[in-house]
Formats: structure tokens, sequence, C-alpha cells
DNA sequence: TAGATTGTTAATCGATTAACAATC
DNA sequence: TAGATTGTTAATCGATTAACAATC
């Protein structure tokens, strides 16, 4: 259920005091209704109390183990270019079960030098260190024409979910590896679709 | 309907000397069935070819007319850290219609620092410069504390479209703007998610 | 004509919601 | 007890699909 990192995002943020929060606010804080919300969460099996709500703690332990996140999933970036070097530093990671454990590239004039505390390696590596490292999440920040040879090294290399970041659609025959597409510009031209109709709004307010 | 821009991605990769496209064809290639295809592309008023196909070119053109992709939006981007920056030189928004039309940032050591052409400007010049560039859609990737101010500035500037990178969800009364969350730590959530009863995989193949 | 493929109907499926009994 | 809120049922809604007549 691709709601569940939502209703975690907002426990996260909720102040250390709150002991307990109700489906309706949950609901208000994330844009769904207040029935959906108790939905997915008995679907998953959790327990709130009738006439008090969810236990915070309990309901944040429930919902990252549910959603995999025991911690500290490696997670394997192909391309240190201006995006792979900007997700390899992006804070929202931290703390949120993720750790970027391995960054790949071609170009010889990236390879060994250094993103954080990563250094850049070859590809050719990739295979090798899979095995040692155990990347379980692969994110693809390279040029579109390379996007799909990545994701099949990837695929071989033994990672099951990819985050794909170029702009060209992935296939892969593999049905065991679930690929996810962030096209940014498709992302653009999904809001575009919701400006058409609209009139062009002088700045206001 | 957030397929239309897959479709409209996929025809911009076909050679040149395809003239008509199939239903089935563009179902494969998209991942969607070909009734969903077809359906989608009927509601929006294209007219295929019983026995024949979509001719690419006049699809092409009406999927962009429809995703308001007339030339050329002007976008404007707030924060210019490594993610702003990664996305002021994404290859993938030119020729889809877009364009990065102003970088704003409040840090003064950032502020006239130059990304590609643009000049990095100040946060407080957002509004004026608004009303002379007519920017339509914004997009957010400063830290996370920011996100909420910046989105009301946005939309004060009559920005009617934002695109939210920064790891938190904001809300605006205003329901004439359309926002979207594109959390990255979200989207490796929903990854993981799928991992979950999946055994760890040795490097194969 | 024969083969291909659209456009659309009708059936199906799944997701959402309102509502309320259960219960703290 | 009275007020609050869950968990779930049943109704609704919308989206998807199979299927096929229409037609190139």
């Amino acid at each position: 259920m691709a709601r569940l990192p939502r209703y975690l995002q907002y426990l996260e943020r909720l102040p250390p005091d709150r002991h307990t929060v109700s489906s309706d606010e949950i609901a208000q804080a994330t844009g769904v209704t207040a029935a959906n919300v108790r939905r997915d969460l008995s679907q998953v099996g959790t327990a709130g109390t009738r006439g008090v709500g969810y236990e915070v703690d309990r309901l944040r332990a429930h919902l990252m183990r549910e959603l995999g996140l025991t911690g500290d999933v490696p997670v394997v970036l192909v391309g240190a270019g201006n995006l792979g070097t900007a997700l390899a530093n992006y804070r929202g990671f931290v703390g949120r079960g993720f750790r970027i454990a391995g960054i790949y590239d071609v170009d010889p004039g990236k390879v060994s030098r250094r993103v954080g505390k990563l250094e850049i390696r070859h590809l050719s590596r990739l295979h090798e260190d899979a095995a040692e490292r155990g990347y379980r999440i692969g994110i693809i920040a390279t040029p579109a024409e390379a996007a799909q040879q990545v994701a099949e090294l990837l695929a071989a290399a033994g990672v099951r979910s990819i985050l794909n970041f170029a702009p060209t659609i992935v296939r892969l025959s593999d049905g065991a590896v679930e690929v996810r597409q962030v096209d940014l510009a498709t992302e653009l031209q999904i809001l575009s679709y919701y400006l058409r109709s609209q009139p062009v709004h002088p700045a206001a307010g």
C-alpha cells in the first residue's frame, strides 16, 4: 500500500510528547479520508484502541517493520553526475532506514573521486561488490541511453528493486524485479495537465 | 490522466520512419493493457484508424496539446543545493516543453552564483519576478523545514502547480494549487515494501 | 475479400466511503 | 455513564478488462 510511507512520515514529525494519534488526525495531515486510514492500518494488522486512537510508538514501529525498514537497507547508486551526487547527499534517506552503500560510474574522470564518504567505483565492479555488500535496492541516475543496460546489470547482480531516474522506460523480463520510474519531466507533464484549463494567473495575494 | 505522459515518452523514442503505431504496441512498451490505451486515447479525443492504428505525428501533437506542452512552460526552481542544481541541469526537461526560467535561494553564499545560464536570485525577488516572467510551475528543492513556507510564497506569486522534492508534506488551503509530492525516501520505502517478503538474493546470472 | 485494429459496451474488479455497532 | 474513536459492513464509485461489432 503506497500510503503507508506517508503515514509513517507524518508520525515521524509528531512531537515526542504525543502518545496517541487518531485516524482522523492522520487523515487530515496526509490528505486521505479517515475511513481509509483505518482500513489501511487494520489491513496491515495494527491495533488501535476504540475511543482513544493509535499508540504512536507502536504504530511507527509497526509501519517500519511492515515497510521492511529494519534499520539499514543497503542501496546502490549508479551514475555520479549531478543527479547522482545530489541523491548520494540527500538527507531524506538518513533515519528512514536506507544507506547509500555504493556509487558507480563509467567515466574515468569520476571514478575514484569521492562523494561524501564514498568513493565512486567503476561500474565493472558492481557485480563483485554486490555479493559482498548485499545491495537490495538500486538507483539509476545515468543518462537515458545507459539506463536499460544498467538495469540489467543491477538485476544480474541480485538487486530486486530499482528506482529509475533516467528519462526513459526500462523493461526487465525478470518479473521478480520491481522497477519504479521517477521521470522528472513526466512529473512536470502531469502537473502541466492540471494547468491545462486554467487561465494564466497574475501574481496574487 | 497520468498515463498520457508515458505514451508521449514512448512516441518520442520511436524511429522517424514509423508512421503509425497500434494500441497494442503502445501497451507493450508502457506496461498498460491495450484496451486501456485505446480508452485513454479515445477519451482525450484522438482518432485512430481501424485496421491501421494511430498516426504517430498526429498522436504526438495531440498528446502534447492535451498536456499543455505548447512549447515553453516557464518553471521556477526554489533551492539551489545539490538537488536544485541537478534539476536545473536535468536534460530530461529540454524538448519536453519545459524551461527552468528562474532559480532562487536565501543563502548569501549561493545568491548571484550561476547554474548553467541562470543566475541564482534571492528568494525575496520571487514575487516581482513572477509577474514579469509568468512562472506557471514551481519546483521546491529546499530542506524540509523551508518547504511549507516556500509553497505559500509560490502560491502567492501565482504559481498554480508545485512539484515538491523536500521530504515533507506541504498543504495549501488554496484548492486551486495542485501539489505533487516527490519524496525520494518515500519512493524507496515503496520499493522496500515489495522487497518485504523476498528472500535475500545472492548475486546471480 | 481477409486480416488487422479501433472504439465502445457490458461485466468485472478493486478501491473508497459512509455509517454504525462495538468498546475504550 | 457520556464522549470518543475504532474496526468493519454494505453501498458506492470509478477504473480496468474482455470482447466484439464496426470498419479500414
